[in-house]
This record gives structure tokens, C-alpha cells and sequence, in this order.
DNA sequence: CTTACCATGTAAGGCGTTACATGATTCA
DNA sequence: TGAATCATGTAACGCCTTACATGGTAAG
């Protein structure tokens, strides 16, 4: 029960649904997670072979036709490190967006850059915003399907209720810097 | 111009503003800036040695009766720097929501203990938004005396107004985990 | 007098990204 | 046949946090 990093109980969550291979894990990163979680095969892999010497996942040969493939699978004392991991409160919840950092000190930047920044950001939220909210249609659509897609649903909503917010502060802000524009 | 990290650019920010001490950078970053952007003294000491360095900053002692303690100020070098940086685009706004994380594996938890994050989420953020709303009330007071404040305040907006839809998905989020209760 | 705050710094170690290395298969 | 995707992994390196080490001052 030693102190495991994050990325292992991320691991183990995706594990606990389905069983997966690493490249699976790194597309589910990479896809769902990647909003407000990520990981690169450097961290993946090892964290996966930690795990089975840990006896908190199995690995198994999954060749299909000659494409090489490991399977791996939570077992039951994943489930518990997981199920222990989920009752401990949460330690830290952080932020790190370069762009309220460019903005904070945007003075020495001058208005039209930090609008542009502005601009720059709106469009990311814009993209995201629409794949949260194809998402959201999706989970609503089998939401009774399985019970995971409550808990999946919640996560969704956030993002599309925090992007919403960042949206009508992008239009604020623009205003706030170029009211002559 | 070799590519520096994000700290010294945050600590070039900072500096552009006013000389300060290490100690005093921890405590902006500690503050005002936590929001959006954290650092250690393990970083602040040795980045700000570099700097020096570089010629980006230069240091002096200010030691006041007895009391230890050296100035930083940027240079001219150190300026041009910072805004070579603020007109590059940006490169990463990350967030990792350990909250989300919990949530999103929630089903293996149960309902009661999501409801249980929620209300830790909630807590903290309601915390920190009467933090923020300060903030905004005193920028607001002093928002023509320097030109920076409005820069300031632009981040105080986007904290309040996400930080406004945070405390409406909690709601939501409750309603739709115990519609029961 | 003791707690909190002011003040500076280092060392060890953890964590994770980037880049590299390799190779098969599927699809256009 | 070439590009994209599937698939697994390692090594180097960088960055940062944690914990440690030290010592003065102000306030209660």
C-alpha cells in the first residue's frame, strides 16, 4: 500500500472498466481523459509493469494475426488499492494555463497581443466545446445502459460548464481591452 | 535567448512590475498568482541565480537592521526577453483535476462518496471565491491609478466566472447523483 | 519566551516528457 | 508504395517538489 503516483489509480480506473492494452490506455488519455488528465507512453508503460509486479494488474498475450498486443487486467487487489485511492480525499486540484499568465502580465505585451492570446484561447475552447458536447449527446443517448456513464456524464458536464464560462469571459475581456474596437 | 522555462518568464513578469526578493516572489506566487500558476523556493532560488546569470536580472543587497535580504530587479536585457516571450503564442493550458479524476471512476466508489468530493470541491472553491471577489472589489477601486490593474483584474474575472460555474455544476451534479435525497 | 514570520538557500529524489528505436498492418 | 495507425518500449534529461539546514526579528 505504498504511495502510488496518480497515473497508476489512472491505470487502475481504466483498468476496472475494461481490460485494455498500453496503447489503448494512451488513446483513452489521449481522447477522454485529456481534459483534465494526461500521460505519455513514457509514464504509461512503466507504470503498467509496476503494476503487474505489484500484483494490482495481470498481463497476458493478446497477438491477433501477428500484431503484437498486451492485455492487461485489474485484479482483485487492484480493485481495492483503487477502491482505497477513491475514498481518500482529494489532494490537489490545479491549473496551469499560460494563458492567464501571458494575460497577467500583458501590460508589457500591449492590448492587441493579449486580444490575440484572447482569440487564440476562444478557439480552443470553441473545438473542445463541440467534442464535449457530441460527447454529452452520446452519454445521454446510453445513459441507462451502464452505470459508469453517470459518473462519465458528470465530468462532461463540467467541462462544458466551465468552457461555457471561459466563453462569455472571452467576450468580456475583449471588450474590457479594445472598448474603442 | 536559449529556451527558458516558464518560471523565469513568471519571475521576469513579476520583476517588470517591481524589484522583489525570492521571499517576496513565493508570496505573490502564493497569492495572486496560485490561481493559475504555483512555484517552490526550490525553483524561485536557483532560477533567480540564473537570471542574474543571464544578465536578465541583477541582484543587490538590501539588508534593512540586520535583517538578510537581496533585491532583484530586471534588466533591460531581462525585459526585452519577457516580451519576446509574451508575443509567442501559447503553448499549453493545462489542468489536472484530481476531483475529476475521482469523479470519473466514481462508480467504483459509490454515489454517497462523489457526493462527499463534490462537497470538499464546493467547499474549497466557495473559499476562494470570497478571495476573488475581494480582489475584484479592490482592482476595481484602483483600476485607473495604474495600467497594470487592469490586466490584473482580467484574470480575477476569468477565476470568478469559472469559478461561478464550478458552484453551479456542483448543484447540478449533486441533483444528479442523489435525486433522492 | 515562544510562536510566527522574514529570509535564503541546497540536496535528494521523484515524476514525467521528449526523443529515439523498432516493426507489423491497413488503407488509399 | 507510402502514409497512417497499431503496438511496445527505453534512455536521457529536465524540472520541480519535499525536506532539510540556518538564523534573525517582531509580536503576543
Amino acid at each position: 500500500m505504498a504511495t502510488e503516483k496518480k497515473i497508476d489509480y489512472v491505470i487502475l480506473g481504466l483498468l476496472s472498466h475494461e481490460d485494455l492494452t498500453g496503447y489503448e490506455i494512451k488513446k483513452r488519455m489521449d481522447t477522454t481523459l485529456k481534459y483534465f488528465w494526461g500521460a505519455s507512453y513514457g509514464s504509461i508503460y512503466p507504470a503498467l509493469g509496476d503494476l503487474v509486479e505489484r500484483g494490482l494488474a495481470t498481463k497476458r498475450d493478446g497477438a491477433e494475426n501477428g500484431r503484437n498486443k498486451l492485455i492487461y487486467s485489474i485484479t482483485e487487489e487492484g480493485r481495492s488499492c483503487l477502491k482505497a485511492w477513491l475514498a481518500l480525499p482529494v489532494e490537489k486540484d490545479e491549473l496551469r494555463y499560460e494563458t492567464l499568465l501571458k494575460l497577467f502580465f500583458g501590460k508589457d505585451g500591449g492590448e492587441e497581443q493579449a486580444i490575440d492570446h484572447i482569440n487564440a484561447f476562444q478557439e480552443k475552447v470553441k473545438m473542445e466545446m463541440s467534442c464535449l458536447l457530441e460527447a454529452e449527446k452520446t452519454l445521454k443517448s446510453v445513459l441507462d445502459m451502464d452505470e459508469t456513464h453517470k459518473y462519465y456524464l458528470l465530468t462532461v458536464e463540467f467541462g462544458i460548464k466551465t468552457y461555457e464560462a471561459y466563453l462569455a469571459w472571452c467576450k468580456e475581456a475583449k471588450e474590457m481591452l479594445g472598448p474603442s474596437k
